[in-house]
DNA sequence: CCAAAAGTGTTATGTTTACACCCATGT
DNA sequence: ACATGGGTGTAAACATAACACTTTTGG
């Protein structure tokens, strides 16, 4: 049994993920630049079409490491985006999705057969992107806004450890607000979220700063 | 320019509707009984399949105008079903969201052409439903309960205002914990959420309770 | 020695939790 | 008059917010 109203099908979907890094104290998104057309030479997201036989989630994975070759990544679903109009081909969904990634721990593919450059951009100073990705993106990073108020997302970013400096300035630019530096060192510490390592490293000042990771006991607690 | 590679295409969609209400301090949703294979007399939450020139949320909302009767609603996206057997004839995604009606202003339409029966549910006690939409109605349940924790919901639930044991009951349903009468009151009613009326109605007690408002200067303040 | 960032403590205020008795009504 | 649910207050624990000086290091 098949349909057969063409009402009901002929649509595809779009995987999109906006894939996450902290750079020197920076959130920085990954963009690769297109080789083929439509939108041609310009930035977007990574991506691509979904199968029609795979799972929309695996289509994402698929399409990150083909195209920047990142794999053994967790993407957390943000939305869809449905206009009639946003692919010229057809009607085409975008599923889009979101990463963090450590930037050490990443061997990036700059150029592929459909990719001739991929690279970090810092979230206040994005190009002109490719189909609606610049919307895409900007729902991404609301979402990265709710998902950064929760602890987990420290584990993710920085498996070695971090420095609280470090992690505040992330927590400033990303949230958009000032914090008091006394009382977020007190609240991670008071409420077991993060474990000082003995370890010392530089971030930023001249006076080294204590190394910390996050508490695996402690998880997804709310931190503002 | 076509898409002529048919692994990109030939995908439909489902919309499917949770529609929640309170009926006497007890939270219930709307189920159809379907009168169409598949699943012909089974019981299914409101939906049907998306057309190809039609938004997503605009599908959603003229599925359940045409089933139920219900208009005026807004919905909240829940997310995405995508396995590839969900449905018998061919692929199709279910978009799925949440809605919330005032029981009393429903003017609900208990048969159509595509429906022999319409009902309310309570969530403890949900029989086998047609596709897979047992899982999701567990999905939206679950966002339920993440929505309740926002007072705004109160106005949706209660246009014309409540009594706090009767919300009080929802709360603890809905979440599941017991939550100490005092400290429920004293919340809502210290923090501003809402307002009292100064009229009474009576709910479960013999004596009538005070009938209190939603705040509409308060938004979407966090309860738990 | 000094500039630049890291580290630290106290107080006041607000929020949350735990807990027990009286009140108004219908039967 | 009594059973049923509605209404109320206080104290302790905890979380948050505001605020300024000292320490360590590289240059």
């Amino acid at each position: 049994m098949e349909i057969k109203n063409p009402l009901y099908k002929n649509i595809g979907a779009h995987v999109i993920s906006s894939i996450f890094t902290i750079d020197k104290g920076k959130i920085k998104v990954l963009l690769i630049k297109r080789n083929n057309e439509p939108f041609k030479d310009k930035w977007a997201l990574v991506g691509g079409a979904m199968y029609n036989n795979e799972l929309i989630e695996n289509a994402a994975l698929r399409e990150l490491k083909e195209k920047t070759n990142i794999d053994n990544i967790e993407l957390t679903f943000v939305g869809v985006e449905d206009s009639l109009d946003r692919s010229p081909l057809q009607r085409m969904f975008a599923f889009n999705f979101i990463g963090l990634v450590d930037i050490e721990k990443v061997n990036l593919l700059k150029e592929t057969t459909k990719t001739k450059d991929a690279d970090w951009f810092s979230i206040d100073n994005i190009p002109s992107l490719a189909y609606d990705h610049n919307k895409v993106l900007n729902q991404s990073i609301e979402k990265l806004k709710e998902m950064i108020i929760s602890s987990n997302i420290l584990k993710k970013l920085y498996p070695n450890g971090f420095t609280i400096p470090e992690i505040h300035k992330v927590y400033e630019s990303i949230l958009g607000v000032e914090i008091d530096r006394r009382n977020f060192r007190k609240k991670l510490i008071s409420q077991n979220i993060i474990i000082d390592t003995n370890e010392t490293i530089n971030f930023e000042g001249k006076k080294p700063a204590k190394k910390y990771k996050f508490n695996n006991e402690i998880q997804n607690k709310k931190l503002y």
